[in-house]
DNA sequence: ATGGTTGCTTAGCAA
C-alpha cells in the first residue's frame, strides 16, 4: 500500500501536474493540503477520471486538505475535535482498508513575532488532544501532511542561521515532539538517517536551485504501521519543470 | 538589505 502526503499549494493551478504524478506513481491513498478550493469547484471530474475518489475538506482561497484514493474511505472526519464551525480547513480524517489516516495542513505560524505564531503553537496542542480523543496507537495509523516545522538540524540547510526563526524554532519542535510522543514514528528518518533531505523550498530568491530547502512534510507511524514500513521516498524531481508547488510528495510503501 | 515568487483575487493577503 502506497500512501503520498503532498503540500500541492492550489489544487486548480496544479491540476495537470497532479494528475500526471498520480498516473505515474500510482499511491493507493494521496493526502493532499492546499488545495485552496471550494467544495463545489472542485474538479471532481478530472481527479476521478484519473481513477481516484477524491474526499474532500475544502475552503475558499486558502488551506483545504484532501485524500485522492483508489478506493473509498469509511468513517470520514473533517476537522478538529473542538474546531469553530468557521474554522480553518485543515484537517481530514479517514480509513482505509484498516489503516486510519488523519491529513492535516498545520499553520504556517508567518514569523516568530507574527500573532500567527501562537496560532500555531495552539494548533498544534490541539492536534495532539485529537490524537488522546480520536486515535489509537496501537493500531495501524498514519498522521501526514504538512507540518511546517523541520524536525533537526539535518532538516534544513543552514540549522546555525535558522534556528528560532519560523519552521525551525524550539517552541515547535517541541509540539511536534509531543505529537509524536503520542505513538508515532518518523517514517522517513526510519530509512534514510542524511542530513539534505528537504521536501519544500521557497519559491524567492532561487531557494531550490541553492539548496535552500526544509524536511516539513512528514508521514508519522503508529508502531504497527512502522513495522510494515518498507520505503519512504521524497520525490524531489516534482520541484523541477513548469508550474511546480513549492512542496514535494513524500510516498510511503506499507507492506498491507 | 524586511528583499524575493506564486496563487487567489483583482491590491493585498498568505505562504
Amino acid at each position: 500500500m502506497k500512501i503520498a502526503t503532498w503540500n500541492v499549494n492550489s489544487i486548480r493551478a496544479r491540476l495537470p501536474r497532479v494528475l500526471a504524478w498520480l498516473s505515474k506513481a500510482q499511491p493507493d491513498v494521496a493526502c493532499v493540503q492546499e488545495i485552496k478550493v471550494e467544495d463545489a469547484a472542485f474538479p471532481r471530474a478530472e481527479i476521478e477520471a484519473a481513477g481516484y475518489t477524491a474526499t474532500i475538506f475544502g475552503q475558499k482561497t486558502y488551506n483545504g486538505v484532501a485524500f485522492f484514493s483508489k478506493t473509498a474511505p469509511t468513517d470520514v472526519e473533517r476537522g478538529l475535535h473542538d474546531d469553530a464551525p468557521d474554522s480553518h480547513k485543515r484537517l481530514i480524517a479517514a480509513s482505509f482498508g484498516g489503516v486510519r489516516i488523519v491529513n492535516v495542513y498545520v499553520p504556517n505560524g508567518e514569523s516568530v513575532t507574527s500573532e500567527k505564531f501562537p496560532f500555531k503553537l495552539k494548533w498544534m496542542e490541539r492536534l495532539r488532544a485529537y490524537l488522546d480523543a480520536k486515535c489509537d496507537p496501537s493500531t495501524p495509523l498514519l498522521l501526514c501532511g504538512d507540518f511546517n516545522v523541520a524536525p533537526e538540524d539535518r532538516d534544513v540547510y543552514d540549522p546555525e542561521k535558522l534556528r528560532g526563526t519560523v519552521l525551525f524554532h524550539p517552541e515547535e519542535q517541541a509540539r511536534l515532539a509531543s505529537i509524536c510522543g503520542f505513538g508515532l514514528k518518523d517514517a522517513f528518518r526510519m530509512h534514510h538517517p542524511e542530513a539534505g533531505q528537504y521536501t519544500w523550498w521557497d519559491y524567492r530568491g532561487g531557494a531550490f536551485h541553492r539548496g535552500h530547502g526544509y524536511r516539513i512534510d512528514h508521514l508519522l507511524a503508529s508502531e504497527p504501521l512502522a513495522r510494515a514500513c518498507r520505503a519512504v521516498t521524497i520525490e524531489r524531481d516534482e520541484r523541477k519543470g513548469p508550474q511546480p508547488s513549492d512542496h514535494v510528495p513524500v510516498v510511503g510503501d506499507f507492506g498491507l
